[in-house]
Order: C-alpha cells, then structure tokens, then sequence
DNA sequence: CCATTTTTCAACCTTACGGTGGATGGAAGA
DNA sequence: TCTTCCATCCACCGTAAGGTTGAAAAATGG
C-alpha cells in the first residue's frame, strides 16, 4: 500500500508516519502541508491511499478531494478531522470519501481504517457515525425546508430582511414569512438568535468562526 | 529535563515523543489526553516542563494550568495550540504561561522553544506574536469602553435591550444608547451584525463555537 | 481642581421586525 | 384525483430597534 499524507500540522504527519512505519504492507510515499502541495503530491505519486486532514490553511480538505479525483482516479480517501470539528462534518458528508477518522482514534484504529479502505470497504469511525446519527435525530433544522434554510444561512450573516429579499429576487414580504416560520419552528426569540444559533452550526461565511479577524 | 505531554490528539502525542527522543537531553515522563489524567500526571511525575494542547475535551486548557501551578509549582508550561484556534489565543494570553507555539511548527521550533523556557526564557511563536500585535493594532473592539463591551457579550448571547437592561440594573434607554454608540465604533449595521461579530471573536456563550449541539 | 470621558436617563421620530390571517399556484405523493 | 406541503405575495398591526439630540451625574486623570 503507498500512502500520502496531508495535513498542515508537522506533528501529526510524524505521528502517522511513525504508525506506519511499523506496518510492512504500508508505505508512505508522499507529505504535504497545504492542499496546493497535496495535489501536485497526489499526481506525481499516484497513492493508493490519501489520508486528508478536513482543515487545511486556505481551502477546505474537501475541495482538494474534489479536485484530487480527476487526477488521481483510482486514489481512494480517508478524512482526517478532530472531534471539535463536529460542525464541519456534516457539511463534509457531501463530499463522498472512503474513509473517516478522529485524530483523537488510537493508532491502532487508524491502521485498522486504512486495512479496510485497501480492500474497497468504507471505514467511518463509530464516534462520527453517531454524531451524524444524534444530529439527524434532534437536530430543529431538519424541520426547516430546503428554501427556509437558505434563508437562515443569510441571517447568519447577519443581513437584512431586503437585503436578503434582494438576493433571493423575491419580495420583503416572502423573506418576512421565511423568518417566522424559522424562529417559530426553532422556538427562538428574534433574527438574532436565530443568527446565533446558525453560526455555531457552521452556517454563516465559512470558516469565519476561526478565521475571524 | 523531564517532559509531560498533554493532548488529546493521539498522533500529536506520538509526533511530539518521536522528536523528543532523538534529543538525549530531553525525557518524556508521562502523556494524558485529557485534562483530568492530566493532572494527575503532573502531580505524581513533577515535570521540569509541561506541553498543553489549547483545546481539550471538557475544559479549556488554560484552566487545567491554572489548577496544576498549584500542585506542581516548579512545573515550566508550554501551550500547544492551532493557527485556526487564533480567536482564543487572546483569550488564552490573560493566563501567563512560559511559552506558545503552534502545532503547525516545524519540529526543531518546539526543541527550540523548550530548551529556551528551560533556561527560564519565554518563548512566544513569531505568528503568534504577530497575530497578537496586529489584533491590538486594529482590533475595532479596542474603542469600546468597558461598559459596552459589556453590553456587546450580551448581545452575543442574542438577549434584547430590555432583557439586557434588566440584567445591569439600568433603563432600556440607557442600553439603546450603549448598543447605537456600539454599532457606530464597529461600523454595524444592526444588532445582529454585533452579536455576531462579537460571536465569533470568542464572546457570547463559552465555547459555543466548538460545543454546539 | 478642572477637563474629559463615561455612564446614565429622556424625548422624538423613522424604520425594521415579528405576529396574524389570508390567498394563490405548483409540485409531490397517496 | 385529491390532499398536503411548499413557496410566493399581500395587508394590518403592535412593538422593538436604531438615529438624533440633549443633558446631568459620576468617574477618571492630569
């Protein structure tokens, strides 16, 4: 099995490569620390497993599976993301990967996960199967509909009624209607709080909840 | 020097006791992974220097310090922490620690930064540095006085003028007042806006960023 | 002690917001 | 086909919010 790694800590990069380094059937062929690196990584090397950290600096871990695809077809991808991550995970779900794991996992579960992506399996870790499993649950905005979501990704950030209308290219009065069926199906007081409570979801401009300022 | 690492991140953990155990003066005494292991540790080993991850489940890093002065007062600290963590970083520099660096370092950075807390320096990571200097240059929130900063951690919290005014004894004017004088110094457009400006840079509900649902 | 800032309170006005009720057309599903 | 849900638009109403102006304690700092 030839391995890449990317992820933008130098730490966990040694930390997997050291897990590795253990096994005979493993090798680690390639690193990198941003996704500009990693896809050039992936198409000189042609991995058979690509372990992809979910945050990297500049663009999402995502969006360089999306494009790494194309130039690595037969490269199967494991997620790397940590349990703080948890709003981001569902957003990730889009995205079809062969594999997740938690940063927090014991090495042994990282070995086991990429044992089973090598033979075509899926590998999700059991703690990010329930979180999707608890938020599919109880989670309010699964009673939003489509359009009324899309509504509250733009209060949360923090836009008006009109503007949003704008944006939208309907009326005030539709936005207006959106708005109170958001706050009367979330049981919260006004916009605001409706704004708050998006924003911790990981809705609102991405990744400002850690890029901001 | 006798070492304690504490990070939940399991690779992490190994990645750092790799680079430690290529230098012969450096021992790695114990690892935890959780903040209350963590103290134990600490305790039954009496460390030279301590290495602590920012972010760990349950409570904050900071305060699993702040208890361990107590109980191993010889003990150097050292904070491990993200880029993508920056909004805390500020938060995190009210405790006086003897060093930070950021995960994404190279290895001989972290080699270097402990050798330099062992001679009882402190070692603070130039982007960190960075990041701080240039906060307090054109941190916007530097203008507001303290009561409104105030008043701003309430509308973070997605409460309305009457509430907030309840809350600090004072009349629903006065608040109106606070939260015009607010908007105008941040160049908001409404309430909202605030609440999440204020959200995101740490105030509001602690940890409710990463903790929600 | 004086100047400045901060905090507080107040009146007025305009606008945005949220609640309520109703109406329409379309799409999906029983 | 009929029903249900969804998205859209409209009107009315009351209240909350935000802008403006002014002013008077209180604290701060030289």
């Amino acid at each position: 099995m030839r391995l890449v790694l990317i992820d933008d800590h130098p730490l966990v990069l040694q930390g997997i490569e050291v897990v590795i380094q253990g096994q005979k059937d493993m090798e680690v062929v390639g690193t990198a620390s941003c996704g500009e690196v990693g896809i050039k990584v992936l198409q000189d090397f042609q991995p058979d497993i690509a372990l992809v950290d979910l945050r990297l600096p500049g663009e999402y871990g995502l969006d360089i599976i999306k494009r790494a695809r194309k130039i690595a077809p037969q490269c199967r991808f494991i997620v790397l993301t940590s349990y703080s991550d948890r709003a981001d995970i569902k957003r990730a779900m889009s995205e079809k990967v062969e594999g997740y794991i938690l940063k927090e996992a014991m090495p042994e579960e990282i070995l086991n996960a990429i044992r089973l992506v090598d033979k075509n399996r899926t590998y999700i870790d059991p703690v990010i199967m329930q979180i999707l499993l608890n938020q599919e649950k109880d989670d309010p905005t699964e009673q939003l509909t489509p359009r009324e979501m899309e509504v509250l990704e733009f209060l949360a950030m923090g836009m008006s009624n009109r503007n949003i209308a704008e944006a939208l290219f309907v009326t005030e009065y539709t936005i207006k209607k959106h708005v109170s069926q958001i706050l009367e199906k979330l049981d919260l007081a006004d916009r605001t709080q409706a704004a708050l409570y998006a924003f911790s979801k990981g809705l609102g401009p991405p990744g400002s909840a850690s890029i901001a300022n």
